[in-house]
DNA sequence: CAGAATGACTTAAGCGCTTCAGAAAGTCCA
DNA sequence: TGGACTTTCTGAAGCGCTTAAGTCATTCTG
């Protein structure tokens, strides 16, 4: 019996007579044969059926934020059909990506670069392997498909309604920007290397100086962590003059935020209106509801995992996709 | 110049001159080549360098628990330095656990199981690729390591302590059970596909039993997500009598629980207790500040990436480890 | 200075599979 | 009945690499 045939029976029935095939199979489960050795099948086809996911930081700090989870998820769920496996490349926190020698090594036919820092090592690889690459949440790259969302539209949509409440004083409780060195603050944030932080922030400041406001307190919360969020929150809320009003970058942070001002012995939204951005599912439920700036998480997934298909399937990186965002008003916001 | 000097150039620095080495590499960055395929090589070294980690359910659910972000974090940071990446299997919510064909085309050296249910399809392949294993939280296999907490202890911890606050009328919040057909409830808890399921299940009810409480209600969350969690616990509390301690068999659900008295009008710890398991980082910060078995996440996920090395390294499976647990008194329970 | 030891590089086998081009055998129609 | 098809299976090349064994020149050693 020839190899050839064997290699039939596993991949292409309609190349053998049914009677062959099950013979084959039943050969197989004799001698203990487990199927085709994945890595040498991709060898031969130039294929992994993996798709590479780059994160800009350690799993844990990516995973506290649900709004990763819920993105991935809606990702791995849009390219399942086709049966792809998802390699995990965890970012260190002082590249703002994965190491470039790992993204080299990686077993994979495509690489999604989720919300990586500015000039991160990890994407040069890619490049140089010749991987299609999608980004989510990123300046574009030439020959590269993007999805994101409209972050400095969402920013200014969370700042226009606190200014409509009535609000003058605000804080920005931003997501960390890519050195833990040096001060906090505004230009840290403006310098940020991620291009969402440095677009939500330009959505708030510049809506805020359009209605007058240009004194704005901005702490920055170093990398995701519950504990580093509500400390930052706090440092904002024993500020003088006190806030009136936190724009959070996120929903994570806004939640810690409402916890700190909690803990302060503030009241939300009667103390202090809080919003934050991304509208995860906790957002609904937590106490009071948060009001934020809704993104289509799981359909920035579900895209970002057409996209994929799209590109190895050959086809050329379509124009980058940004999502809308909207305000969704809930009782964490009030007139001041 | 010979494939085999190249090769060496980039595995075997010492096969070589450092003059020849530097003109290989220099030459190959000439040429665009960038460096060896990681697929061949895997072929050729019969390594593939990533470690397949197989989930019971969907992304967005399994990591909607911070346990398992963690836990993943911790082993993925112990085996960070072999330069391991990680493959993400998903499961399946009917099987509890992924699909047998994506296990069998996985490339991978070794398999981790978390938590996956009894007799899922997942675990055959594993054993028929002859691929080492590793489980988390599951019942022990023949040749196999795992890592595990004393669930039933820890049950056993938490309703002592409610006990001791002089409760008598309590509810179980469960996790899941495989199948969502069929009624929810004691029998069904008890009959959960999962061991960690049964095994916190026993170890609440027979500490409950020894105290003469034998009508224990009990209610399941169908696959973890916060709205469902909430309604569950919320059905608990609308029954009649109503309980005054909540026995929930992870922090998530206690979160969920203690929303979902908040939204019933209920004070926590003033007219219903709570108590959760595992200890997540968000268990102390929450309002109010969880009390909780304690297991060590961390240290589960670092042992777990321990084992993964050892049986990588072809040490045999060592016995299985069984963590301590803990109770930690916070501010969710009260005297009756 | 012969022979052993060392260092630097090459030869060639092989990892386990897929797939294309063909061989062998059977089928069909004029 | 015999050439043209079809169906079923096999031969063999090749995917891109690693590595044990081997060659050859150079340097020691006694």
């Amino acid at each position: 019996m020839s190899r050839a045939t064997v290699s039939n029976a596993y991949n292409r029935p309609d190349q053998l007579s049914a009677q062959l095939r099950e013979e084959v199979l039943r050969a197989a489960k004799n001698l203990g044969y487990p199927g085709p050795n994945p890595t040498a099948r991709s060898l031969a086809t130039s294929r992994t059926g993996a798709i590479a996911f780059l994160l800009d930081s350690s799993l844990s700090a990516a995973f506290s934020d649900p709004a990763l989870s819920v993105t991935l998820d809606a990702l791995a769920k849009a390219v399942d059909p086709a049966g792809h496996a998802l390699l995990l490349l965890p970012g260190t926190e002082a590249q703002g990506g994965p190491p470039a020698e790992r993204v080299l090594a990686a077993q994979a036919d495509i690489a999604v670069a989720y919300s990586l820092a500015d000039g991160t090592p990890a994407l040069e690889p890619v490049h140089d392997r010749g991987l299609p690459l999608v980004v989510i949440d990123q300046p574009l790259l030439p020959e590269t498909a993007r999805v994101g969302c409209d972050d400095r539209g969402g920013a200014a949509l969370a700042a226009r309604h606190l200014l409509e409440l009535g609000h003058r004083r605000f804080g920005v409780l931003s997501a960390p920007r890519l050195s833990s060195a040096g001060p906090s603050g505004l230009e840290s944030a403006r310098a940020s290397s991620f291009r969402g932080t440095r677009e939500r922030l330009a959505g708030y400041l510049e809506t805020l100086a359009e209605a007058g406001v240009t004194d704005v307190a901005v702490s920055e919360a170093p990398w995701l962590s519950a504990d580093n969020a509500a400390a930052s929150a706090a440092s904002l809320l024993r500020g003088s003059p006190r806030p009136t009003a936190l724009l959070c970058m996120s929903d994570q942070l806004a939640l810690a935020a409402v916890a700190a001002a909690r803990q302060l012995g503030l009241h939300v939204p009667e103390d202090v209106s809080v919003v934050g951005f991304d509208d995860i599912p906790q957002a609904a439920w937590a106490d009071p509801p948060l009001t934020t700036v809704r993104q289509d998480l799981a359909g920035k997934g579900r895209i970002a995992g057409e996209l994929v298909l799209h590109l190895l399937d050959g086809g050329a990186p379509p124009p980058p996709v940004q999502l809308p965002v909207s305000l969704i008003r809930r009782d964490s916001t009030a007139p001041v």
